[in-house]
DNA sequence: TGAATGATGCGCT
DNA sequence: GCGCATCATTCAT
């Protein structure tokens, strides 16, 4: 590996807070081999989701189901989960094992593959065809087939790549009615993929 | 440009 | 049944 290349984020990169590790992700690089080709984005927008005492949001607020339980497992694992009937969603496992927290992909810019891209009709836009974490996985073909993977494999995994300097954001989450109160929202304020412009105000 | 709403299925109470 | 870490469409301003 060249000094100054591209790095695959190991495991001890997601062994930590997980507010330090939603921060440390803005610009990184996601990169999924699928089945028809590589793809690649650059992460503009995540949250995170931690515990199961300080954070009523948390899919692991009411403790571990068979739906959570890769939360509660090792860090630096994929958490893909099935929401509204029709999205699903990616998460990145953090901490240690034992204690449930990760953070949500809510947005990216497309980098490699964009042509394989999962592209809805109406979406006529290619710099917001990954603005959401519903059509990140749609676009990317991520399901719960894919809910447990080892991010340190060659599957699925993160990378550091040369990046701009990043005017961060910190806002509420998006689209809970619990938690509004953790300002747990990091995005990149001069990306065109950001999902959305608008701070959620705590209600 | 923004608010309201329907789609759609799963996991929990 | 109800709520849900969403999105595209429709309608109002």
């Amino acid at each position: 590996m060249s000094r100054g290349g591209p790095r695959k984020l190991n495991r001890s990169f997601y062994e930590r807070a997980t507010i330090e590790v939603a921060r440390d992700l803005l610009g990184k690089v996601i990169v999924y081999n699928a089945p028809h080709g590589r793809l690649s984005a650059r992460i503009v927008e995540v949250e995170a989701y931690i515990g199961q005492k300080s954070d009523p949001a948390c899919h692991a607020a009411r403790g571990k189901t068979s739906r959570n339980e890769v939360m509660f497992g090792p860090p630096g694992h994929a958490y893909l989960y099935f929401i509204y009937g029709m999205y699903h969603c990616l998460n990145f496992v953090t901490e240690r094992a034992g204690f449930p927290a990760a953070v949500l992909l809510r947005a990216a810019e497309p980098i490699e593959g964009e042509s394989l891209l999962v592209r809805p009709k109406s979406e006529k836009k290619p710099e917001r065809l990954l603005a959401g974490p519903g059509k990140f996985c749609r676009a990317f073909g991520l399901t719960r087939d894919q809910n447990g993977l080892d991010l340190t494999g060659d599957h699925l995994y993160l990378e550091h790549r040369f990046d701009r300097k990043i005017a961060v954001e910190q806002t509420s989450r998006i689209g809970i009615s619990k938690g509004k109160d953790h300002l747990w929202r990091f995005f990149d304020r001069d990306s065109a993929a950001v999902s959305v412009r608008r701070n959620q105000l705590i209600s």
